[in-house]
RNA sequence: GGCGGCGUACCCAAGUGGCUAAGGGAGCAGUCUGCAAAACUGCGAUUCGGCGGUUCAAUCCCGCCCGCCGCCUCCA
């Protein structure tokens, strides 16, 4: 049974759908005027994985995932640079598809657009405005807080402390300094569309109420975020649903983590932020194998603790993929026509599969299934020297990828990963060189060499004719050199060589 | 100030009122190997920020303290 804590109730709960095996999913995109970091990317992921595990589990997930396409910071970056404001929009909204299809996320089942809503977001305003939940002044309408008597209900914040300890410049017109704006009327050269109120556009929170209503009404399941959006736009959305409606909004609310780098949240305002393309840019490996590290990385934490970005870190990753992507090769290599260990390592499938299951079902629990990765993968090694037939070696290799494929990993061919065939003119570099930009100590002490595709099989075939010679030191020289370019050789017991990086 | 969270080995990171405190990375040693790498085997927290309390029993429950972080304003 799967268990998920819910932000609203502050427990882990058995997750019950409305619907029986029918999950609606809202998830709060980005606001496109600028790149995505890495803090975009953890979010995207968690939710990603959640859906997977929903979709391996046999739930029919209906996922929507939002962009909010129309909003005071768009305007402003439409104006700095001079470009209309739905440029931006779009500019930035391809970037986010570029970088999220990197990343390995499946594009969400409906990624609505604000702008394409707004029918329904006046529709739902003129309801609050009709229920004497919102008021408006000079075309702008307000949620009348005061109204809605379970506001603060979702992050546990009582009404009257906020209003007293508002810290924003309060504006004289509104009646509450808690009432939030649902529509604003626009200035010249503002986004703007018709309204009862006159010509304005959207507040923040209004288009997410409109969109989750209108795209899955009331089997909305699970609703997401970061944990920053838990207040105000939360629980502002739950108070507009919720008082347009009369009905409960979502049931369960599930909140990740952020990424920390130096303990300290990523954010653009501490400037301590990587944005995923630079990351990509920056990494030593190829797209696809970054990818993949990028994910093992941030799913090897729980959800909802804080995740700690360094390249340390990242390089952990790799290491630990790395183990597993060894097996993999080990796999299609080291079969027998009938194995030994053939029973033993089914049984151990079988197993793993519940072990799996059962992280999973822990509120994702996405650390503890890595972790029965790694046990599978050296029960694994163990049953590769005791010998195993080809077929079963196919089993184990497919439960690896089925499973993976949850979170994300083990997707790729082993033989990619990085034996030959890959890219291999590579700038050598230990640290990823981001060491300068978040003031951590100068370490990065870059050796860059590049070696053409022709120069390392020559160099190899050096070697080899050196080691039939028993010429050992001049093939350590060699060995030295190709290790100088980031290649690795690794003489195998039938007299091949393989070549990784 | 209000609310919430965290502090587990060199690093990352699970976890439980009592059974060996998972797993990974790094390290060290052994097997193997021309050497190396990989793999395998072994080593590595008598202890879970500190101090008290509850309990037959606490890292896990309660209280206090110390340190760190987040939200309360836009933010994944």
């Amino acid at each position: 049974m799967l268990k998920i804590t819910n932000t609203l109730t502050g427990k882990k709960e058995p997750f019950r759908p409305v619907r029986n095996r029918n999950v609606g999913m809202y998830v709060c995109g980005v606001t496109v005027y600028d790149l995505c970091h890495l803090g975009h990317a953890r979010s995207a992921v968690v939710f990603d994985v959640i859906r997977r595990y929903l979709d391996y589990k046999k739930y029919k997930v209906r996922y929507v995932k939002n962009f909010t396409d129309v909003d005071d910071k768009i305007i402003k970056r439409a104006n700095q640079e001079g470009k209309p404001w739905l440029d931006v929009a779009e500019t930035y909204i391809r970037a986010y598809r570029e970088d999220m299809s990197r990343l390995g996320v499946q594009p969400a089942d409906r990624e609505p657009k604000a702008t394409e809503y707004i029918p329904e977001m006046i529709r739902l305003i003129e309801t609050l405005v009709k229920k004497e939940t919102a008021y408006a002044i000079d075309g702008d309408v307000y949620y009348r807080v005061k109204r809605f008597k379970n506001y603060g209900k979702l992050s546990k914040r009582d009404a009257d402390e906020l209003a007293a300890g508002a810290r924003v410049e309060v504006d004289e017109r509104k009646e509450n300094p808690l009432d939030f704006a649902l529509w604003k009327a626009s200035k010249p050269g503002e986004p703007t569309w018709d309204s009862p109120w006159g010509p304005g556009r959207p507040g923040w929170h209004i288009e997410c109420s409109a969109m989750a209503l209108k795209l899955l009404g009331r089997g909305l399941d699970i609703h997401g975020g970061g944990k920053d959006l838990i207040f105000p736009h939360h629980e502002n959305e739950i108070a507009q649903s919720e008082g347009a409606t009369g009905k409960p909004f979502a049931r369960t609310w599930i909140h990740n983590g952020f990424v920390n780098v130096n303990q300290e949240k990523m954010s653009k305002s501490l400037g301590n932020f990587f944005t995923i393309r630079e990351v990509f840019e920056k990494s030593p490996w190829p797209e696809a194998v970054t990818a993949e590290v990028l994910r093992y990385f941030l799913v090897s934490t729980q959800y909802r603790s804080p995740i700690d970005f360094s390249d340390d870190a990242l390089k952990s990753a790799k290491a630990g993929l790395d183990n597993f992507y060894d097996l993999f090769l080990r796999l299609r290599e080291n079969t027998l026509s009938v194995g030994r260990a053939d029973k033993q390592a089914r049984i151990a499938l079988q197993n793993f599969k519940k072990r799996f299951e059962k992280a999973m079902d822990d509120d994702f629990n996405t650390a503890i299934a890595i972790a029965e990765f790694q046990k599978l993968r050296s029960t694994m090694n163990r049953m590769t020297q005791e010998g195993i037939s080809k077929s079963t070696a196919k089993q184990i290799e497919s439960t690896f990828q089925k499973l993976g494929k949850v979170l994300g990993l083990f997707q790729l061919d082993p033989e990619s990963w990085r034996v030959k065939g890959v890219k291999l003119y590579l700038e050598l570099s230990d640290e990823l060189k981001l060491s300068d930009k978040i003031g951590m100590s100068e370490k990065a002490h870059v050796a860059k060499i590049d070696l053409s595709d022709e120069q390392v099989q020559t160099l190899i075939m050096e070697r080899e004719e050196a080691r039939r010679n028993k010429d050992w030191s001049r093939a350590d020289t060699v060995r030295k050199k190709l290790a100088h370019a980031g290649i690795i050789i690794e003489d195998r017991p039938d007299g091949t060589t393989r070549i990784k990086r």
